[in-house]
This record gives structure tokens, C-alpha cells and sequence, in this order.
DNA sequence: AAATACTTTTAGGCAAACTTAAATTTTAAT
DNA sequence: ATTAAAATTTAAGTTTGCCTAAAAGTATTT
């Protein structure tokens, strides 16, 4: 059963909602598409309809297993294309979001498999989110808020959680992209932000929405 | 002005009926596209009402300046893609058509103009047609069909103007691919069937509905 | 417990792109 | 020149995916 664009759409919005861990309501939804709650509910029906989800009236909405399957293989195509996008036609990763977001929705089973082949079956995509094999398993990076960090430790960037150009300019800017050292001098305990320090640089400060989008790794000191 | 992805199609069933020679019949469109009749009355409406056809009632239709500008754009990246599959994911030509039939509808000038970069310029499509530049100027081999190739020269494949997977395929399996070298021995004035002769090959002869569709150059014998 | 605010659904509509069936026009054949 | 055949358009209807406005349900505040 072969879904349309935007059925892909919807279905990969409910399943990055769900999570992240927030109940996935009309209201979020239509948010996150830019649409209407009440094309959230009209769409609702049809995937319902389709098995692809599951609606209780007023309180939600939830995707089935078949409904996750589907998801998790847009976002398999999504982040192989972005990773085509910046290793070999040299996009920045602040650029290959929206272009994935077309990209996504050719669903050829042959394309992707090659595809995934030709980028060497990379397992993170360039925001560090992990992309899942061909029978739809993977694994997160360990994970640990920049916002939450421990002090005073080396700390090394894996992933940004949000594909807004703003941001990942901003991080760039400041010279953060994943694989960035750092270490976090100290968290404000007022306003949650953060002061961290890059190799050779300055120390500066970073808001607590930006802190809490980027997550990193400790590595031993040796 | 965006074009929707039907639209494009259309588009681009009327420039190719058009580069033929043929007169754009709604009938003829329609059996392209395989879609009705009235499908494509009711399209030529809205495409005409966009300044993209001229359509003349029961008379045809016909792409006006701006329309015949957006058909070779879409064909360039159709036959850029084209290129990408069999170049750098391996897929054979006789493959790739429907693939890139999807790929040609995302529309983004610095994409396109990116691929084209990785791919170092193409001039030719993996079936030999042409790829139009960034400001849609291109120009088409010297054109010599098969079925009228001149006897017993040096000649070598330049075009195969049929994308049908089953006609490539059996080109293939013949020993037939862009390139390769032959001769003709004789074409037979009943049938207008072509008897032709590979390098270390016994002789074969193809039907002229195959050789009506495949191109060569001929070439000094030095 | 009522009143108010907020969320969600329903109702009614619209545009794109398709379909079939009927009417019309063009073309081909007697 | 009629007539028959073929092509084309018109008419009417469907599905998808969206919209606004109104109604209904849920949550929050007083
Ligand atoms: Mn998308
Ligand atoms: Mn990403
Ligand atoms: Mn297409
Ligand atoms: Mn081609």
C-alpha cells in the first residue's frame, strides 16, 4: 500500500512527536506541518482508515506498528539523502533539510539500498541523528544535553537536535559542528546557560534553547 | 511560478511530442501520459490559462516560449539524474527512466546545478540524448538512424531514442550499448529490416521497428 | 460548580487532477 | 454530399488535501 506525500508527511511529523515524547496532539501536528488542526483531524481519518495510526477522539493521536515501520523508513531515505547532499555534492548542513524533505518521498526500495551503499552505509546523518538500516533498527548516540553537561570535562559535539538553518548557522558561527571539543566551564543556575570553551578560543556563553538542542559526549582525558 | 508535478509531466509530454515532429494531439498525450482524453482537455485549460500552452480547440496544442523554457529545464535534470543512477549508483540504462521521472520534479536550481558539478558536466544522457545547460542551450548529435545507415561503413551507436526498458534490454543482450561499434551489411528493402555485424560477432539482423530507434555516427576508417 | 479559555471536531467549501458518459466537431469513406 | 468513424470537448462526479467558521468537548480558573 503505497502512501502519498503527504501521508508521509503526517506519519513521519506524528512519529518525531511521539518521540521526543510529547502526546501528540491535532494542534501539535498541524503546528509542525503548518496546517490547520482541522486537516490534521481530515488526515486522521484517512490514516486511521489506513492503519497507519490509531485517533482517540479528543485525546491524541498514535501511530501503529505498521505506522512506525513506515515512519522510520521516510527517515531512513530522509537522512541518507541529506548525507549525499553534504559528503558528495558539498551542501552544508544547514542547507539539506528542506531539500531531504523532497528527496524522502522517492520510495524505490533499489534507490535507497544503493544509495546507502554508495555513502558507505553511514550510520549518522549530518545533524548526528542516526540513521536506520534497511529493516529499520538503530541506535541513538549516547546521549547527553549540552545543557546538562558535567563541568570542567572534554566534551565532544554528536548531534544537534533541531534542522532549523538559524541554529546550525548560529553553532557554526560559533564554532560548534559535530566533532567539536569543548568543555563547559560552568551552567548558570538563573537562566540555564551556558559558558563553554573551544580549543584556542575564547570562552562564551550559549542561551539555554541553544544548549538544549545540542547534545555531546564525554571521552576520557588520556 | 511553481508547476505542480502533473503539470510538469504535461509539460514535458508536449515538448517531446513536439521535438518528434508530431502534432500534439490531445489523443497523444493522453496515450503518453497514460491518462484520458478529457484528462487532457481540462489540463491544456489550466496550462493555457498559465501562459504555458497555446491551445487551439480540437486543433492541438502547442508549448509557448515560456513553456517550451520550463520543458528543458525539467529534462535537464530528468537526464541529469539519469546520469547520476548509472554513473555513480550502478544501475544499468535500461533502469533508470522511471526513477529519474520522479527525481526531474524537485525543483531547486542550486541542487541541480550541484549535481551537475559532481557529475562533471555531462553532455549526454546514459541513452545518448542530450543535456541542456544551466540556460537550456543544447544541440543534439549528427543524427543518422540505423535504419538508414550507409552500408558497409564504420559505424558507432550514438542514441537509442526509446526509453522502453524491454528495447534496451534487448539491445543489450545483442552486444548493442552507446559506443559500441558496427557495421551494416544490408538493409532489406521488404521489410526494411537491418542485417548488422559486430566486431567478432556473427552478423545479426534487428527489425526496423528497433533500428527506427537506434542512432549512429559513422566514423574514418584510419 | 460555573464560567471561561482552549482544543478539537464537524460542517461546508474549494482547487487539482482524475474518471466515465454524452455531446460536439473534425476527418474519412462511401 | 451524406454518412460513418474517430477525435475532442463538455458535463457531471470522485478523491485528496487543504481551508474557514461554527459547534462541541476538555481543561482551567474563580
Ligand atoms: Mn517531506
Ligand atoms: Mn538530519
Ligand atoms: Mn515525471
Ligand atoms: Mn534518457
Amino acid at each position: 500500500m503505497q502512501l502519498s506525500i503527504a501521508e508521509e508527511n503526517y506519519i513521519k511529523a506524528i512519529y518525531q512527536l511521539e518521540s521526543q515524547g510529547q502526546k501528540v496532539s491535532t494542534n501539535a501536528v498541524a503546528h509542525l506541518l503548518r496546517t490547520r488542526p482541522a486537516s490534521v483531524t481530515d488526515m486522521a481519518n484517512r490514516l486511521q482508515q489506513k492503519k497507519l495510526i490509531h485517533h482517540e477522539k479528543y485525546y491524541g493521536l498514535q501511530l501503529t506498528a505498521l505506522g512506525k515501520k513506515q515512519a522510520i523508513h521516510i527517515i531512513r531515505r530522509h537522512r541518507l539523502w541529506e548525507c549525499f547532499l553534504v559528503e558528495k555534492l558539498g551542501f552544508r548542513w544547514d542547507e539539506v533539510h528542506p531539500l531531504a524533505e523532497e528527496l524522502e518521498h522517492i520510495r524505490d526500495e533499489r534507490l535507497i539500498e544503493r544509495l546507502a551503499h554508495f555513502l558507505q552505509h553511514p550510520e549518522f546523518d549530518p545533524h548526528g541523528d542516526p540513521i536506520p538500516d534497511a529493516k529499520g533498527s538503530f541506535q541513538q548516540h549516547e546521549q547527553i544535553l549540552l545543557s546538562q553537561a558535567p563541568l570542567n570535562h572534554p566534551l565532544r559535539v554528536t548531534r544537534v537536535a533541531d534542522q532549523s538553518a538559524a541554529l546550525l548557522q548560529y553553532l557554526t558561527q560559533k564554532g560548534i559542528v559535530l566533532g567539536t571539543r569543548l568543555r563547559v566551564l560552568q551552567i548558570n543556575a538563573y537562566d540555564g546557560s551556558v559558558e563553554v570553551k573551544l580549543m584556542k578560543k575564547p570562552a562564551f556563553t550559549l542561551s539555554r534553547e541553544v544548549a538544549q538542542h545540542v547534545y555531546i559526549q564525554t571521552y576520557g582525558k588520556n
